[in-house]
DNA sequence: CACAAAGTGGGGAAAAGTGGGGAAAATGAG
DNA sequence: CTCATTTTCCCCACTTTTCCCCACTTTGTG
């Protein structure tokens, strides 16, 4: 299970630290794709799996569903670390996620995100009162889906 | 169970010591996590698991719940003792629940809540009379949702 | 009052994060 | 094909943070 919120600086080579709680959970095979609303997603390999189960193509499949099969996996990249525990991230991911001196990498259960600063501060910051309509919120749901 | 009211000291490292009858009931895989009205929640494993270990994020995701998880997952902490049974107060987390030199740690029922003096006193210093206006309260509103 | 348990505070070693130099590999132009 | 330029990545050095350990104080109990 991936926890918590930290935010790293992103050298001039666009190489970030994977905070080493979270790296120490990632073993080789670990991919790195775009995700919604302009991040990055760190996915182990039996999420990265689950993924490929889900995302099939076939004569069948809809539009839609081969548009996001083809940008998510012909974007994704499998996650070298270095010595130090850092990855790169490409030109490519960077301007995708808008990322240049900082990034923040956050632990979403069963993966990891990275964000730039404003983007972040927009989704993720969360001052108390948004914090309690949130937890309502999800309070709501649950009990509209009966769990 | 968690019950009673304690006031330990937060030293300049973020440390705050555990009441010992609490730390007996909490095994490793415990979560601390931000929560309504700006407190901290302490979870035992079961308790997270119930509350928030089903959700998963993934490319089907939809929306309002990328944004809950990001929020839920990215605030929360696996708690880490000390041999003198204190956790660590991360700055972000006693920045969200304004905590300095001081926290009340407030066993309820089935989990732990950090909160600070002035919070702390708002809520916890209830008259016999405002006591009982909720309590008749809290009755009515389940006895007209009927659980 | 004495002893044990719980809580508090700080010093220092170890780990984590940051930045840059330089060799090897890839790219691209002539 | 060759040479120059860029990119990649491996390695080292430095800074900051974390956390482990010890010692002292306070509280509670017999």
């Amino acid at each position: 299970m991936f926890l918590g919120t930290y935010r790293h600086s992103v050298d001039q080579k666009g190489r970030v630290a994977i905070p080493a709680r979270f790296r120490e959970q990632l073993p080789t095979g670990t991919i790195i794709a775009k995700g919604a609303e302009g991040c990055l997603q760190v996915y182990p390999p039996e999420e990265w799996g689950r993924e490929q189960g889900l995302q099939r193509l076939g004569s069948m499949t809809p539009a839609e569903e081969r548009r996001l099969a083809r940008m998510m996996f012909g974007a994704a990249r499998e996650c070298e670390f270095d010595v130090q525990g850092r990855i790169v991230l490409s030109q490519d991911q960077r301007q995708y996620a808008g990322i240049s001196a900082t990034a923040w990498i956050v632990g979403v259960n069963n993966l990891i995100e990275i964000w730039n600063d404003e983007a972040w501060r927009r989704i993720g910051e969360a001052t108390p009162e948004e914090y309690t309509r949130i937890q309502d919120q999800v309070a709501e749901r649950r009990r509209a889906s009966g769990r």
